[in-house]
DNA sequence: CCTATTTCAGAACATACGTTTTATGTTAAG
DNA sequence: CTTAACATAAAACGTATGTTCTGAAATAGG
């Protein structure tokens, strides 16, 4: 499908549309269109809704109060639940990827997973990794596994956490548990072994706040 | 906060308004949630919503079309993102919980988590269990978390279902691997071992599509 | 320039939908 | 039993909101 040019009010009500829905979780009315996008007349609303909903942008319900649903790409309404981004990847061995968010401002074709907002609320800011291969088995973490972390230098007893192993150049996801001048790195997985290492070969990057699985 | 008794009728509300929200993206009207709850009057779901918006468990805006917010148990309005029932727990050794979606009709008070769209799209009516204990630990699922299983029958070769041990009278998540008259239940985790036991022996109740670990 | 198409305007219309009013039945406390 | 609080009912009301009609201005194609 080509994307034709469309006139600069309609992108405006297509902009507006994504807003006030994320903002407010209910669709705009014909009447909140027209006075935040400066529309003289409703029947101009109307005009350019229809014109919207020919194009695939959005579906209209008729005769519905609010019956305005925003598609996606796909033609599938979208949600307004909060959308975290995949960084990249992460495995025993590679370089973690930028754990800074300023980057994400440039990088646009990056994927996203849906996270519930409470999660957003109760942590702020976070970012996902994708597991690569099954070096995390140990913290009953699978290859292809997303992790939701929250970015922090510092994390408390027991948590689970990206570790920077700086002799290994290598990261992990442990339970993190400072032991004086140590730091004991423990597998999730009851049946294996702590990994035992002085507290200055340790960064932690983030704490793992959420795993999602997708089989299917 | 203390959880009040609540008259049936104005739980079965509130159970449709986050099935309906979630459904169509926008909230239902007064009629809508009339008719669904088999109401015969608007009056009477008025003064229920207004019942309901005492006990924090919705916010209306006064005068605004479908202008119900549904809140969850922090008082944060919720997304539309689908929500799944958790329909109970699952541990070795413990009766699967009704694995059919007609019970839920008189069953209140349902945890449930939220879904991407995606996924609902994908595979339809979904339900979740919450894991119990630690022994599902050899298909890297550990206490606590949440699997979320489109219920089924039959399974494909590999899959991850949920998997009923007659005569151990045991649920168990593995991999699925039919063999002529056996069956193969191969643990996710690759250093644990398969188990092996006859066809008639073992009953898929459901197949796992998605597992969700909260830590935090 | 002329004509067709698109876009905009104002007003009126029709109904979807929140709200109110009045009245009756039902439950719980004293 | 009495009374107050809770819950239901039917109908009507008022406005929020989608839709239509008529016409004019802007834009594009030839």
């Amino acid at each position: 499908m080509v994307t034709k040019k469309m006139p600069p009010r309609r992108q405006r009500i297509l902009r507006f549309l994504q807003e006030f829905y994320s903002e407010n979780g209910i669709p705009p009315t014909v009447r909140d269109i027209q006075k935040a996008c400066e529309i003289s007349s409703t029947s101009v609303v109307d005009y350019n809704l229809e014109k919207l909903a020919q194009a695939g942008y959005i579906n209209r319900r008729p005769d519905v109060a609010r019956g305005i649903e925003i598609l996606d790409q796909e033609g599938e309404p979208i949600s307004n639940a909060p959308r975290v981004h995949i960084l990249g990847l992460i495995a025993a061995g590679s370089p973690i990827p930028v754990l800074s968010m300023e980057e994400s401002a440039f990088s646009q074709e990056f994927d996203t997973v849906e996270v519930s907002p409470e999660l957003q609320r109760q942590h702020g800011q976070l970012f996902a990794l994708k597991v690569n291969g099954t070096s995390m088995i140990d913290a009953l973490i699978d290859d292809g596994d997303v992790v939701i972390i929250k970015p922090t230098q510092v994390a408390d007893n027991g948590e689970m956490v990206v570790a920077w192993l700086k002799d290994k150049e290598e990261a992990t996801l442990k339970r993190f548990y400072p032991e004086g001048s140590q730091v004991r790195l423990q597998p999730a997985n009851s049946t294996m072994e702590p990994i035992y290492c002085p507290a200055e070969n340790v960064e932690v990057r983030g704490k793992v706040v959420y795993v999602i699985r997708n089989l299917g």
